[in-house]
DNA sequence: TATGTACATTAATGAATTGTTAAATTTATA
DNA sequence: TATAAATTTAACAATTCATTAATGTACATA
């Protein structure tokens, strides 16, 4: 599990990192808003724990910005609020917030509250499949629906048009896909194309878009 | 049903025995978390209540611990907690609480949110037998019925037919099929190809699908 | 138009995975 | 204990899948 912790105190980020690698989590973390962004997009964290109040870009238009990146639409947000500040916690809700706790902050309270935070999470997520328009995936059964038929796709063409459906409309390089399908493995420069092809035949469809010289994206 | 009670106070314990046991429960009483780890070791109680605040051992940290024994790993466990103590409703939920009531404790509520739990857990296991279209496994019993023809399976058979069927349609990795039906013993790799020969030959029909790569699933 | 680049298509190959059978071993039962 | 039944292994067959290589096509650019 991967948690990115934004505020713009060093001590409070040297403090909660010390706390959260010692219950087993990979912690990156931020000095502001802006850097946040690019990092959450880098490394796609599966929670984000955000101070409200920083210089610059302060936690709300932060979240909210989160919220717009395909890479941390489901991701979890945290806040961290001073108790003087109370209406932050209606906007920071309103902004998309999942939680918040107040300062000063209590290491075993937060772990507590994060755990059940990704449990619920995993409990939703985990339904395992992803429908768009008239086709449906679904990991946990390996099936394939488009129309009410049930397609059969082999191992490697299942899970490249499931990755490209994690994030619909996102364009993933070959790297990417490589890295993730294939875990880095070094296959030859058609390899992707081939299975896509496949793909399309299968379904008769052509919901895999190739977008030249950047790479493919599922849309319909 | 047997009830064991966990409770600091005498008073406590007394006046809710009192209240269960005219319900028609069974009940045992432990003064703190030790104790009540050695009686639930030996009785196997249904349901566990838990004081959250005891001194020695806390209720968070009992529940942890009942929930790592196999007598008492599919009890439910129900925490009394003083209201003023928000948190531990969160940590009895990590910890494995099915249920909290907080005090100055109702009878007649507590009565019903038991009722309630002992009930939902009874839907959920006591249902022994599966059904699905034409074929019929009943664990209790040994037996699998398709198309009211009883079919003889041999325990290994039977076990992982009966795994398959929990969950219809959901592929189960081999690993996963290992670890339940052989315990995670170490078998040859071809044990479950030949097990699942075996079971399509007996009922003569292929509800066991191959999924190449990924595993087998129930499916019709 | 010629040229280069990136992707598409096809078929062939070989690797990976599963199916089948029979025999060996273990376990249960009369 | 003898016998049958169940389970596992081993050898090899069969199948499916993944990858590559060769070739074709589309498109942009000089």
């Amino acid at each position: 599990m991967k948690i990115l912790i934004v505020d713009d105190e060093k001590d409070i980020l040297e403090f909660l990192s010390y706390n959260l690698e010692k219950e087993g989590y990979q912690v990156s973390t931020a000095l502001n808003g802006v850097l946040a962004l690019g990092l959450a997009k880098k490394i796609k964290p599966d929670l984000i724990i955000l101070d409200v109040m920083m210089p610059e870009m302060d936690g709300v238009s932060t979240c909210s910005e989160l919220r717009k990146m395909p890479e941390t639409q489901n991701s979890l947000i945290l806040f961290l609020t001073a108790r003087s500040e109370e209406y932050s916690e209606l906007a920071g809700f309103n902004a998309g917030a999942d939680d918040y706790v107040t300062k000063p902050i209590k290491p075993k309270l937060l772990i507590s509250r994060i755990k059940a935070l990704l449990k619920r999470n995993k409990s939703i997520e985990s339904s395992s499949s992803i429908k768009i328009e008239d086709i449906e995936i679904d990991k946990e059964k390996h099936v394939l629906m488009y129309r009410d038929e049930e397609i059969h796709l082999a191992r490697k063409e299942f899970n490249l048009l499931y990755y490209l459906m994690t994030v619909p409309g996102k364009v993933f390089t070959r790297e990417e896909i490589i890295s993730e399908v294939w875990n880095d493995a070094y296959v030859g420069d058609r390899t992707i194309d081939v299975h896509v092809r496949k793909i399309r035949e299968k379904t008769g469809s052509n919901y895999i878009k190739t977008i030249k010289g950047v790479g493919y994206k599922f849309d319909i």
